[in-house]
RNA sequence: GCCAAUGUAGCUCAGUUGGUCAGAGCAGCUGAUUUGUAAUCAGCUGGUCGGGGGUUCGAAUCCCUCCAUUGGCUCCA
């Protein structure tokens, strides 16, 4: 008999060589129906593997992370029996679960699958599910492990196996296909009951884009028909908030093949926007001592070979500028740094000048990859909401803490609060990936874990993921369809103080070299405007929208009591527009409702004796009727709120 | 840059096997209506069908090529 613990920290015995299934059906024989996977000693593992010593399990089910993962991997081996079927002699890369759904790296020889086929697969994959095959994990040795594989024709596995060690090998059956994978999986493909391929696209094989690219088919499954259908409704719902979509319709930015692509242009009303979060940000930034500086949008192509910029992202940027006679080359520039680094060099520097802190809207300009273009949030000339602040090593751990609330005060007036926060250290096996001193690298990440810490950021740690010169705190959010996009960031950086030879005058009279911190609560003004929009859906708080409220007169008689309601709201500061459109009432509502205006007020004979709006708001409908002095103090009260936290 | 798909009026989209196929709705303009909380009616103006080349008696439709966009890969704010 062995002992089982289970996460409630009961206990109960079991004989040698149970499944994790059979314990399941134990407890009851709704959760062995339900349950996918099992970790046992915190390894997940098959609910047909048996148990034979004691042990701890967690059983886990659809509604847990790891039950999803178990049921997904399943599913990409069930495309690739799918696909081995439809395209006898096809070759597999990898093929993992992802956090929605599931994809398969495939080498399908000379023919070409296209989203047409893909419908066809899902058949297949159906057909295959109903056929309830039972997956067989086996344990195999390197060398069968390899001789299967080339004998498939398989170079993919075959490097793979290659690159693991003997007598930790296993392959899974699935009907008649096997696939090398470490598992775990579901029991067999019956509880796969919704099957949707969502994309193809082109992957190199180990993301190494000299390497051949291969084939990659996107997936999801569900155990429920109805799970398929929420979850095609939710993407359908997320496509509607698509800053793409939001950007057009609202009139906010555009783009022009003229101009060139990844060159946004804003539109009078995105502009406003973007105006609104600069100011915003600038308000704290002066409460935060910073001083704002302002630099060319070019600069001598040896300012950047001295940051090192040129030898690491020269040929990501656009190419120099020849000036007529002299042989002198600019760079747009790619960063903000070099620039301030020079400011800092205008004048010498004592320690009581320190900390100095250089802020700047800076406008740089990056040669993406045309692929890699996406609406706002990857564009070829973007603005930094950059600053550079110049400290003592002893100061770094204050500032650095105090950046941090800048970034968390913004998030939280901005509502955003699903954001995720890394901290990039260094592999200390690759020392020579690094440049600064270990000292200096290791007080940097010891004040940047415990500021994270003291101020309750909930950060992962990556390691290895610092950037050369220093570590840094990253602040990620999600778009509408699920992709992380890296907002805020505040790096630590040795390495510039040392190129551009930057000093202080210490107490002691001596020599030193400062520390930079690089940071961006924002990120870019592109990015981040774009991830506001798909938060937002387009219905920005009252402080941020363009237009606040827009007066309906109910028919031309009353246009001239609209107007004078425009002019008073306007000297009140409200952003307030008129809808004179010979137009019903219902009409213009909606119109103006479409355009997620925050109020509609609507005038007429009413509203014009008694001095008075009836006031609809944004979304939720008639808020009653309010004389204007009583509608200036309500927008006011709630812009207060929006802005005070 | 690479793989795949897409590209028809300002926007959203029809256009069947190449032969009155250059269309619809919205927007815009004009007029009628003078409107009370999510679409009043009528008329009109918009397009070298992404650009270029080719096949054909004839191309939005077939082929080539370039450009852009979309979904990914690599990189990154």
């Amino acid at each position: 008999m062995i002992e089982i613990t289970f996460p409630d920290g009961s206990v109960r015995s079991y004989k040698s060589g149970v499944t994790g299934w059979e314990i399941a059906k134990s407890i009851s024989p709704r959760l062995a129906k339900e349950v996918l996977s099992v970790t046992v000693n915190n390894e997940l593992w098959d609910l047909t593997r048996m148990i034979t010593h004691n042990a701890a399990i967690i059983l886990h089910k659809w509604e847990d992370p790891e039950g999803k993962h178990t049921f997904w991997h399943t599913s990409a081996h069930l495309m690739a029996e799918a696909l081995e079927a439809l395209y006898p002699g096809i070759k597999f890369g990898i093929g993992p679960a992802i956090e929605q759904g599931f994809y398969y790296d495939v080498d399908p020889g000379d023919i070409v699958i296209t989203e047409h086929d893909l419908p066809e697969i899902e058949k297949k994959m159906y057909q295959l599910a109903a056929q309830k095959n039972v997956l067989i994990r086996k344990e195999v040795t390197k060398d069968e492990a390899i001789n299967f594989f080339k004998k498939k024709g398989d170079q993919y596995k075959t490097e793979l196996i290659g690159e693991l060690e003997d007598g930790t090998i296993t392959f899974y059956e699935l009907g008649s296909f096997t696939d090398l994978c470490r598992g775990p999986h579901l029991q067999d493909t019956s509880g796969i009951k919704a099957i949707k391929l969502l994309s193809i696209a082109g992957a190199y094989w180990r993301g190494d884009e000299h390497r051949k690219q291969l084939t990659r088919i996107y997936g999801i499954t569900f155990p429920k028909k109805s799970m398929l259908e929420d979850y095609l409704t939710m993407l359908e719902e997320a496509k509607k908030r698509d800053h793409r979509k939001i950007g057009k319709e609202m009139e906010l930015f555009t783009f022009s093949q003229r101009v060139g692509n990844g060159l946004p242009l804003w539109l009078p009303k995105g502009a406003q926007l973007r105006e609104r979060l600069e100011q915003f940000l600038k308000k704290v930034q002066k409460v935060y001592g910073y001083e704002p500086v302002i630099t060319p949008h070019i600069g001598q192509k040896e300012l950047y070979v001295t940051s090192g910029h040129y030898e690491k992202y020269g040929h990501d940027s656009f190419k120099p500028i020849h000036t007529p006679t002299e042989g002198e080359e600019f760079l747009l520039k790619p960063m903000n740094c070099p620039h301030h680094c020079e400011i800092y060099r205008s004048k010498p520097h004592s320690y009581r000048d320190l900390p100095i802190r250089y802020a700047e809207f800076g406008t740089v300009y990056r040669y993406e990859q045309s692929g890699e273009l996406h609406g706002l949030t990857r564009v070829r000339g973007f603005t930094q909401d950059d600053a550079h602040i110049f400290c003592t090593p002893d100061q770094l751990k204050e500032e650095f803490a105090k950046v941090i609330e800048i970034v968390l005060y913004i998030f939280k007036t901005l509502d955003f609060e699903n954001f995720e926060s890394q901290i990039s250290l260094r592999d200390k096996n690759q020392p020579e990936k690094y440049i600064g001193s270990d000292e200096n690298w290791d007080k940097a990440e010891q004040a940047i874990i415990e500021v994270t810490s003291e101020k309750r950021l909930d950060a992962t740690i990556e390691y290895g993921e610092a950037a050369f010169y220093g570590p840094k705190l990253d602040f990620m959010v999600k778009d509408a369809l699920g992709r992380k996009w890296q907002l805020g960031t505040i790096q630590v950086d040795y390495n510039l103080p040392e190129r551009f030879d930057l000093e202080y005058i210490g107490e002691d009279s001596q020599k030193h070299r400062p520390v930079m911190i690089h940071r961006a609560p924002f990120g870019s003004m592109e990015r981040f405007v774009a991830v506001l929009i798909e938060h937002t859906a387009g219905k920005f708080p009252l402080w941020l929208a363009p237009d606040q409220a827009v007066i309906i007169p109910v028919s031309e008689k009353f246009n001239n009591y609209a107007q004078s309601v425009l002019k008073s709201l306007n000297n009140s500061d409200i952003r307030t527009l008129i809808d004179e459109r010979n137009e019903k009432v219902g009409k213009k509502i909606r119109d103006n409702e479409l355009k997620h205006i925050p109020y509609l007020l609507i005038v007429g004979e009413k509203e014009q004796i008694s001095k008075t709006v009836s006031v609809r708001k944004q979304g939720e409908g008639d808020l009653g009727v309010m004389k204007l002095s009583e509608f200036v103090k309500f927008i006011n009260d709630e812009l207060d709120l929006q802005l005070k936290h």
